[in-house]
DNA sequence: GCCAACGTTGGC
DNA sequence: GCCAACGTTGGC
């Protein structure tokens, strides 16, 4: 089992959303990326745990833990009419984008900010996709060395 | 709102 | 396949 890392904009959907969602679940749809599709259509799994972050916000950080309750499937945002994430290219019988279902595990209370983590990023974080300099990626991979130690950030 | 970084597009 | 133009991301 791994563990991941996935950014949201809380204006479109934040952690307070999907504690609100049925079954405090939700379709992870939307990703429009090349680099972040083939994870979560090929390695992000059913089990594995991911941060739910925070971006595009007054205070960018992580606001919950999330498990993996299905691994990558097609997305059906980019068929459905009205849809925000519609997209031509991405016909039901062709699908070219993907998806995952999450489950909110634990909200982060106090967040865990950004500046926390950046804190870190000369030593324990050092290699953390989130911290490197033009980073944009919506799903990154984090280490269990990482995950170990963010957790212990949370105490 | 600014701007650096990066992905995508499309002409050649 | 190159690369300029353009769009998007996301912290500040």
């Amino acid at each position: 089992m791994r563990y991941w890392l996935l950014k949201s904009e809380p204006d479109t959907f934040g952690i307070a959303d999907l504690a609100k969602a049925k079954a405090s679940t939700t379709s992870w749809e939307g990703v429009r990326n090349f680099q972040a599709r083939n994870m979560l259509r090929d390695e992000i799994k059913a089990g594995d745990l991911a941060f739910f972050y925070h971006s595009s916000c007054p205070e960018p950080g992580i606001a919950g833990i999330v498990e993996v309750v299905r691994g990558g499937y097609p997305d059906a945002s980019a068929w459905r009419r009205g849809s925000p994430y519609l997209d031509a290219k991405s016909p039901q019988n062709k699908p070219l984008w993907y998806t995952v279902d999450v489950r909110l595990q634990q909200r982060i209370e106090p967040l865990l900010s950004l500046a926390a983590l950046r804190s870190h990023a000369d030593g324990a974080l050092a290699d953390m996709l989130l911290l490197r300099r033009g980073n944009r990626l919506s799903v990154t991979p984090v280490s269990a060395a990482q995950w170990r130690f963010i957790l212990s950030l949370m105490r």
